[in-house]
Order: C-alpha cells, then structure tokens, then sequence
DNA sequence: ACACCCTATATTCCCCTGCACATAGGTCGG
DNA sequence: CCGACCTATGTGCAGGGGAATATAGGGTGT
C-alpha cells in the first residue's frame, strides 16, 4: 500500500499529526501526485499502530484540540527500509506516483536506492517511452453518432497525446540530468 | 465515474469490446492518464448496460473466442453529453486524469465544451499552480533516525518538485497554446 | 509433445477510499 | 449573538478496484 509508505516516508523527517500529514498532501506533497483524503489517512494511521510501524504521543494543545503526534517505531524503519529496497516495476503510466515516491521516500534513505531506481524509470521510459507516439488513422474509427466530427475528434486525443509526448521527453530529461547528479554525489549545487 | 466516461467517449468513435477497451488504455490513452484493470472494465460494462447506456452483439469469431462489441445508446449519448456540459472543477493535482478526460471525450462532442474546459483549467492553473514552489526549510525537520542525511533528503524533495513545477509550467503553456488554438477554429495546422 | 502466450469473457474475495456526518473548542467578522 | 471557518479527531456506508482464478480455442516456439 502506497499511502503506508508515505506516512512512514514523512514520519522519518519529523513527527507529524495526522492532520498535518494531510497539510503537506494537499501543499509541497502535491507535486508528488499521490493523495488521499483525511478520513483514510486516519484510518491508515490506526493500522500502522496496530501494526506496530507507528506510535504516537497525545499533544494537549491550549488553543486547539489535542493532537495525536505520530513517530516512527524501529519497526516501521525497517518495514520502508525494506520496501525501499524491494526490486522497483515502473509503471505503464507515466504520470504515476510510483517512481516519485520511490525515489523520494526510497531514496533519501540511502544514496544506492536513488541512483538504483532513477536508473530503472530511466531505462524504461528509454524503451517504452522515448518512441513518437502514432497518429490515429481516422479509418479504424465509424462513429456511431453522425453529428460528430471525426477529424474534430481525433485533433483533440492528437493535441493532447502530444501533451503527454513532451511531457515525457521532459521527464526523460529530467531522470538523465538527475542521474548524473547523484552519480557524482550530490544533487544540489 | 470517470471510467463510465472513457467508455461513452470512446464508444463514440466506434464500437469496441471490453479487451478492445482495455488494450486502448494500455496504449494510447496512457497518455490520458487513467487506467482500470479488466476485470473492472467487465464490471462497469455490465452495470452501464443495466443503466442502458450501452448496447452489445455477439461478435463470433472463427479464430479467436467470442466477442461482445457493445456501442453507445441514444441514452449514453445523452449522459455523456449530459456529464461535458456539467460544471467543471480543476483537480487540486495537475497530473490528475480529470482534466484530459473532460478536454478529450467531452470536447470531441462539442467544439464549445472543448475551449470552456481548457480555459477553466488554464485559469485555475494559473491561479494555483504558476507561483514558484518554496524551498522546504531544513529547521522545520528534525529526523528520528540520526543515519538520515537531511540535506539529502530535502535534496531530493527538492528536486521532485522542481520536476513537478518544470512539468507544471509546460503544461500551462500547452493550455495557452491550445486555447489559442481552438478559439482559432482549428486545432491542427 | 509441451510450454507458453494471445484473444476474450467473467467471478470471487477482500481491501481501499470517497462522501457524509459527528464532535468540539477557538477565532473572527458582521 | 450567530454564522463561518480552522484545528483536530473520528464513524458508517456504499461502491471502486486490484489479485487471483476459471474457462477455452488458437497460434508459436523448441
């Protein structure tokens, strides 16, 4: 489950309520692309307590109610430790959380991991992305409502598979220029 | 449902079995963004059937099992309509499938529909997501594992979003370009 | 001959997740 | 004083959706 991970991923930074957890989805975390709504977050907290991944101490706040502030337990550290290093499948889907909570929450455990799965999105988008993407031929479509414009139709899924080319080219980029980055040791200048 | 719409929008174009859907999603509606497994296309197929939105024959086929090829009813017809006429809300996460879905399947219906979406998306962008991110601020972390390298981790946090505001960026200008575009009266040159 | 994959449909089990709602104190404007 | 909104926690319900499995004919490779 993604959403463990995370909690368990930003648990490791600072101990944090539920209720901020869902703060940093909805701000920073947005960039990420992975979001659940409060109710689940809560939900998803008790488990990982059950679990034992997680603990948390009750905050009595003056000027607020009081907050239950999560922290991670050594368990839980193994448990992202352990998923960090599990073999990494790159999504179909470029757009997908996956490899940006791979390489966020994976990778600022350990400088391998982020190398390792930059190199593995690297790889795949090199093969199943890098192509132009086809033309749809107006032939292999009749439909079924004479009203439609066809050639109308098929400009709009053009335009926006051409979104989704450059998109991908830029990412493609991206993943190459951040390679080379943590392969030389640091990321930031 | 967004699933029950990809359907009606590309049983507008022509008609297609659950596999045919599936491998349409696998392919060059990637780029769209939004993707099922097919157990869960067979499922919304049968209730948007019960609903009488769609209709099938029986494909027999000589070489290959069976196939059920369903296409659009009049009452589909209207519910899609009915859905890219509806209010539009951005999704607070660019990447989300929200907005091609309604740009692609609800803008081949109706060249109105098509500028009404991007311009609603390009506003809201511009309002929400065109602004520089912040740095996140070493001070407001303190991490629970003394192994974890912040300025690593940060690092890396850091370099996902700018990703996400490179990405970000071109997106809006795509939205420029198309909107542009279309309220020229043609998308391709 | 056998393994394996492709087309094509569908079910069962079980968890995830959104929506609506409940609770409750604090602040702020009209 | 009242309504609206923020912090902060949750529950109940209904439906979405993934994983595994079943079935079954045809083609392809070794």
């Amino acid at each position: 489950m993604l959403l463990d991970y995370v909690i368990l991923g930003m648990l490791t930074l600072r101990r944090l309520s539920g209720y901020d957890l869902r703060k940093w989805m909805e701000g920073p975390g947005r960039y990420i692309g992975y979001g659940v709504k409060l109710p689940q977050i809560y939900r998803r907290l008790v488990k990982l307590v059950e679990r034992g991944w997680v603990a948390f101490d009750v905050d009595v706040r003056e000027r607020a109610p009081d907050a239950k502030v999560y922290r991670l337990t050594e368990a839980g550290r193994e448990a992202l430790l352990e998923w960090a290093r599990s073999p990494y499948e790159p999504s179909s889907r470029p757009m997908d959380p996956d490899f940006r909570l791979r390489f966020v929450f994976g990778g600022q455990l350990d400088r391998e991991i982020a190398i390792s799965v930059v190199r593995t999105e690297l790889e795949y988008r090199l093969k199943y992305d890098a192509a132009t993407p086809e033309q749809p031929r107006a032939d292999q479509y009749e439909p079924e409502i004479p009203e439609l414009d066809l050639d109308w139709a098929l400009g709009l899924h053009t335009v926006v598979r051409e979104l989704g080319f450059a998109t991908t080219s830029s990412y493609i980029a991206w993943l190459k220029l951040t390679l080379s980055r943590l392969e030389a040791g640091r990321i930031l200048p």
